[in-house]
Order: structure tokens, then sequence, then C-alpha cells
DNA sequence: TAAAAAAGTTAGCTATGACTAACAAACCAA
DNA sequence: TTGGTTTGTTAGTCATAGCTAACTTTTTTA
């Protein structure tokens, strides 16, 4: 593996299937991604998917047997980690600096973290101070292409009587964002888990002197680290 | 004309060639810019151009005549001129805040430029507090479209014995650029053309205390107002 | 364990935006 | 004014990256 893998050989779609298999990969390790499921994590047909992941392995960034499961090699992790930071980077730009809202960045980071410029994502990260977080709670990858995961619990995985501190949330859809500003969560908040309906699967939780009944759904895109 | 053009439907090839025929019809609005021109210019194939400009003209950006000269419509104008704000405004961004030199500021801007966000490009005017001139001196074009080219004189139309200003010059080129820092002209620079040689067209000029022997290719990019 | 369902693959089509080669129109100059 | 040069156009090719439809392999389950 080159230190630096060299990101200005690569098209567009090239980093988005890159990025989409490792967030697929890194769910759970342990668990098999094959074709269509990578097809639609990205919104395009099994035969796009095919065809790229083939060109993929060809590079060397990707490795499967035929109809077997797909893997990254060194090459290919390093380079949607940079995505990744890239990506987050950019968030925290547009949140903490130009104004834009917690559901507003992700679209627009989604484009930005394609510009090819080592000096550009560097400077901007010197820029900010070297943020840690993005603001969905996630870990920012550093230069090296480090990247810690920290583990984290599913509020829907929880019990009643748990209590937890919200740690990051997932930024793939807009309305999820927008709902979660609505009912006053923010990244600080600690949720009590009062009661979890067996019926409909329906959540109640308390935090903030705030009391909200969440469905399911919703409680699987949040993040949490148990406290008690 | 719409208020605002709609640039999220346009693609990135489309724009570059819209604002590149801006950009010759800005040089001297009298003379004609051709199919040809436009393919130099874009480092492009006449054949490849040829094809864009039907495209767009078929979406009304440009109108021209089968064998005649080329021109944008009002909407053509207004996407060329958005470009070009947005070009201007991340150079001044990557100069003033991310400590890029003169000359590494153009390649990266050219890829920012095509970031599809309006919301973006407002607010990092706003976040520099509304900029008038780029590093390179070139006037940024404000949200409203409203762009006033400046008169400029190229330093090398000016006489033995003139005194001027350097306001701009061309960003184009790397080489260029490093060479115009390397011998100590800036933006503010007060030159005094001391002696034009017939014999080469070089140009001997004073600033800043310093005497430099400049080529007339060199005066080209040069662009100045003349004081005396 | 055999049939059905799911997952993966292949072939062949489309659009975009490059290209070259060949040709046509316009312009210029002897 | 006519012939050569420049400029513009068309036809046909290529690569990227999407698609559908048809097919094969693997997995599941009755």
């Amino acid at each position: 593996m080159t230190n630096k893998p060299n990101l200005y050989n690569l098209t567009k779609s090239e980093e988005d299937y890159l990025k989409a298999l490792f967030q697929l990969l890194i769910v759970d390790s342990s668990v098999k991604v094959g074709n269509n499921q990578l097809a639609e994590y990205l919104k395009v047909s099994p035969a796009s998917t095919n065809n790229m992941v083939k060109k993929l392995k060809a590079k060397d960034y990707i490795v499967s047997e035929k109809y077997g499961k797909l893997d990254l090699t060194d090459e290919g992790r390093a380079i949607a980690v940079r995505l990744i930071r890239k990506h987050r980077l950019w968030e925290t730009f547009l949140y903490n600096y130009l104004n834009f809202s917690w559901d507003e960045v992700h679209d627009v980071a989604e484009q930005l973290e394609h510009i090819k410029s080592y000096k550009l994502i560097d400077e901007l990260d010197r820029f900010m101070d070297f943020p840690k977080r993005d603001p969905h709670g996630e870990v920012i990858p550093d230069a090296d292409g480090e990247y810690f995961v920290l583990p984290k619990t599913r509020l829907s995985s929880l019990s009643e009587g748990d209590v937890c501190q919200l740690i990051s949330v997932d930024d793939g859809s807009v309305q999820f964002l927008k709902y979660v500003s609505k009912i006053g969560l923010a990244l600080s908040s600690r949720i009590k888990i009062l009661e979890i309906r067996e019926f409909d699967n329906s959540i109640r939780i308390e935090f903030d002197n705030t009391i909200e009944t969440i469905t399911r759904k919703f409680a699987d895109h949040v993040f949490v680290k148990k406290v008690v």
C-alpha cells in the first residue's frame, strides 16, 4: 500500500462506490456485503454495481470472488477514509462558519468531498483548528488516515430504564435530521428510556425535561453511549 | 430571462463552455468569436465544440447562425457571470484563509466553481464580508449578477514615461503568476515605463525601487490603470 | 433434497462528451 | 474571380457509467 493513495486517478463514481462499500462494511464487519446490497445502498441497478466492482477489482481497490462477498483492499479503504475525512470536514465548515443547518450540510458536502486537492483539505482542517467531530457527532479521520470508529449503540437496542448520552445521528436523510432538531434532541442530550411498547415498537424517552414518543425506525438512526 | 437561472440543470462541461465563451466575448465585444477559437481556448477539438454549441443553442444559452459568430443569450451570460463570481470568491477564500499562494488558487477554484448550491456561495461571500476583488485584482460580480468590467489597459500598450498602477493579472498560467511574485510585483505596485526597446519589444520598468526588464508577452498579461 | 427465491452475472442498449477524418462554406489574396 | 487557406460541419468511433432483460449460481425452505 502506498502511503498517499493517488486520489487523482479516481472518477467521482469510483469514489462513491468505494465510500459506500466502506460504510456498509463498517456497520458489521462480520456480515457479508454483497453486490445487490451495494447497489441498493447507492440506488443504482445491480448490473451497474457489478460493472463497477469489476473495474475496481482490476485497480486493486476491491477484492472478491465470483458470487462471493465484497471487501476493500488497504488502498481502497484508505481512499474511502480520506473521502469520509473530506466529507466531515466540509460539513463542519458549512455548519460552523457558513450558517448551514444540520440537515443542509450533507448534500453540499457530498459534492465538496470530490474536490481533488490535498492542500485544500489539510488547510481547511488547520483553519478550523483540527476539529475532532462533525456536526452530527461523527469522528473526523485525521490526515494520516487513522480512523477510530467509536463503539456505537443504537438507541433502539436499549432497554427500559436505561440512560444514555447522544453521540451521533445518521446524516443520510434530511427528513430525519429535521425531525431530530424539531423535537429538540441535541448532541449533548442525556436520554432516559421510559417505556418500550411491544405492540408497535414505539419508545417513550425523556431528555432535557421533555418527554417524547419515537418510533423504532427513528431510534435506529440515533447512536448513543449507555450511561447507566 | 429568469431572475435566477437554474444552474442545477447544467453539466460541468456545459458550464465550462459558457464561461469560456463569455471570457472570449468580453475581451473585445466587437470582434467575432468563432467555433474554432472557442475550441482552441478550451483545448478541445473543433468537432467537440460544434457539438456542444449545438446543444447549448437548443437550450437557449447561445445564439449563432450556421457558419456565423457565437454569442450568449441573457441567460447564458447570467450563468457565466455566476461561474466567474464563484471562481473569484473561492480564489479569495483560498488565498485569504487557507494559505494558498497566488499561483495555487486557480486550479482548485476551477473545481470549486462547479459546486451547485446557492447558499454555499452567498454565505461564503458573507463570511468574507463581501470582498470586491479577488487575489489577482479582478472584480467579483455580486449576487445579483451585476458585473462591471473595469476598463483595463494592458501594460504592453503604454508608452515610455507613462506611470501606472497595477490593477490585475491574468490568472490562467501558473508559470506567469510565479514569475510575477518572483520579481516582486504586487497589486498595489506603481509602475513607471522607463524604456521600450524596439528591437525585441522588451520593456524596462521601475516599481517599488526595483528596475526590471520584462518581455512584451509578460506585459500582455498585466493590466494597469494609467496614472500620469 | 428439490423447487423456489434471492443474489449475482452477462449481453446489449442509452446518453454524454471526448476524438479523428472527411467534407463544405467562407474568406482572402493574387 | 478564382483558387487556396481558414473555419465550420458532419459522420462515425471510443470510454464512462447508467439502464433493462435474460440468464446462472447460490441459498433457503418446504
